[in-house]
DNA sequence: TCGGTGCGGTCCACTCAACGAGACGTCGGT
DNA sequence: ACCGACGTCTCGTTGAGTGGACCGCACCGA
């Protein structure tokens, strides 16, 4: 056997570095220095420098049992502007859902053919979700993701439309042509679900929060069990939630309207979603 | 005059890398790159280059604009343990607390001599704080840093005692002795109080939140204005909540109790928290 | 008690990645 | 048309980074 990793990481010091910080995941939170030279294919004495470095600074922390994430990258993540002015504006708001629905509310941007969540808040009694703060999912089979890709510019959705859709469960969206349609359908209603695409058992409704130039910049969804949340009755909910965040966020500083550099799907989100 | 950086920063990549990165705070979201090279004294030409390689990493994003805080950074930033295993325990003892008290509602541990915020959740018509998820602020003149202090070991508690109390209010503890003989008070009752002391009209009252091994590591509290927030009324409620949690977070795996390398100031922190 | 094993940590001569002064194209203001 | 400020790129130089080898230690089964 030829060792598992090999991957004879970039050469670059940051290159490294960064390679070393991606070693850590939910499940790896504490990590020795011979396992982080294991998997990353940089030799001990490199990482051993690296990571002292990286110690010095906070990006992580050295424990007698190895070494794990620091709290300094939280902190300078939390600076990040994207999550930043959109946690501000939409934590309220996604306070209120939680109350007025007891379901487990979401915040999520798109990144690439993901989606990011960036706020959650469980409700009592809800399913069990793969979702975390931080965590990625696939754009495809998630409301958020298909309430972000239906307000996308077209290049975007092609990009996911050429991925590989993957199947999660045996709802899932798997073909290009149905994404697109029911993108449409989207566009038409404002409201974007999930049935059971995700997660066997789950639903949720989700809708856009579009920003200061009418782009989408989030989306946020209720969730919850199949059976025992009716997305059709927290519908208008979601929206209205979504509609006050993004008159909020036009109050934010903006580095004045950017250019619309990439046609937009849809005609007009904003009409539609008045 | 001879410019206003002189850094002459670290010769290292890293050090360097991380220099540009600490130049973004709350309020310089955006920055160009000719800025970032004023600020860290580091050569436009070395700027350019390490911040393409951030980019290409997604450290930080550039925008036509400028360079920001990238998503990639978030993403790593709630991988940390500290925070992460934190959150999920406390997150929905928090919201009750809100929900109960409708009253801003902090989660902190204590990093050197100040404190950082976890998690808050703010309450309606509360007063404007300077809190903020992953800020900082001194740990001496707050509720949370105050209870994270009283349970803290000895050493922890001489450095902020040895180093500036900086006054930030007329009610500010600014000795070490009164420093001390409140923490006293606070080990015996189990409750911090901050009676504006940090903000003026503004109270708060917290509690310490104990891992497995009875060390502290984290704080509760919940602020509201000084004519509006009973805080002795609240105090039982915080106390529910941190035990909850503390309860909790002995679920979580850990790496085999550590033993007590150094002294707790206290007695025995579990026994007057029963 | 003793060798084997895997760990974190250290050393040091080599070398290539990082450096940065300088040149260039392009804006936007005057 | 001029200027200043910016982002970008080039290229010869060099010292920061490298990594194989080694050390001391803790643990474990023989």
């Amino acid at each position: 056997m030829r060792s598992t990793q090999r991957d004879v990481g970039p050469k670059s010091v940051l290159g490294r570095a960064f390679a070393l910080l991606g070693c850590f995941t939910v499940a790896d939170a504490e990590l020795s220095l011979a396992e982080m030279s294991a998997r990353t294919g940089i030799p001990k004495a490199t990482v051993h420098r690296l990571v002292g470095q990286l110690a010095e600074w906070g990006a992580v922390e050295q424990t007698p049992a190895g070494v794990r994430l620091g709290m300094r990258l939280f902190e300078l993540g939390q600076l990040a502007p994207r999550h930043r002015d959109l946690r501000e504006s939409a934590l309220p708001h996604m306070e209120d859902l939680l109350q007025a629905t007891a379901h487990t509310v979401h915040l999520a941007v798109l990144d690439g053919t993901e989606v990011v969540y960036l706020e959650k808040l469980t409700g009592r009694g809800g399913p069990p979700l793969p979702s975390r703060v931080g965590g990625r999912m696939p754009a495809h089979c998630t409301g958020v993701g298909k309430a972000l890709l239906a307000f996308s510019p077209t290049a975007t959705v092609a990009e996911v439309a050429g991925s590989e859709l993957v199947r999660r469960t045996p709802h899932t969206v798997t073909t290009p042509a149905a994404l697109t349609r029911e993108l449409a359908d989207i566009r038409r209603s404002g409201f974007a679900y999930d049935r059971e695409e995700s997660t066997p058992g789950v639903v949720c409704v989700a809708c856009p929060v579009l920003g200061t130039t009418g782009d989408v910049v989030a989306a946020i969804s209720i969730s919850g069990w199949s059976n025992r949340l009716d997305t059709g009755r927290v519908a208008s909910a979601v929206r209205t939630a979504t509609l006050s965040i993004s008159r909020q966020l036009g109050a934010g500083r903006s580095a004045g309207p950017r250019p619309p550099s990439g046609g937009t799907a849809s005609a007009s989100p904003s009409r539609v979603l008045r």
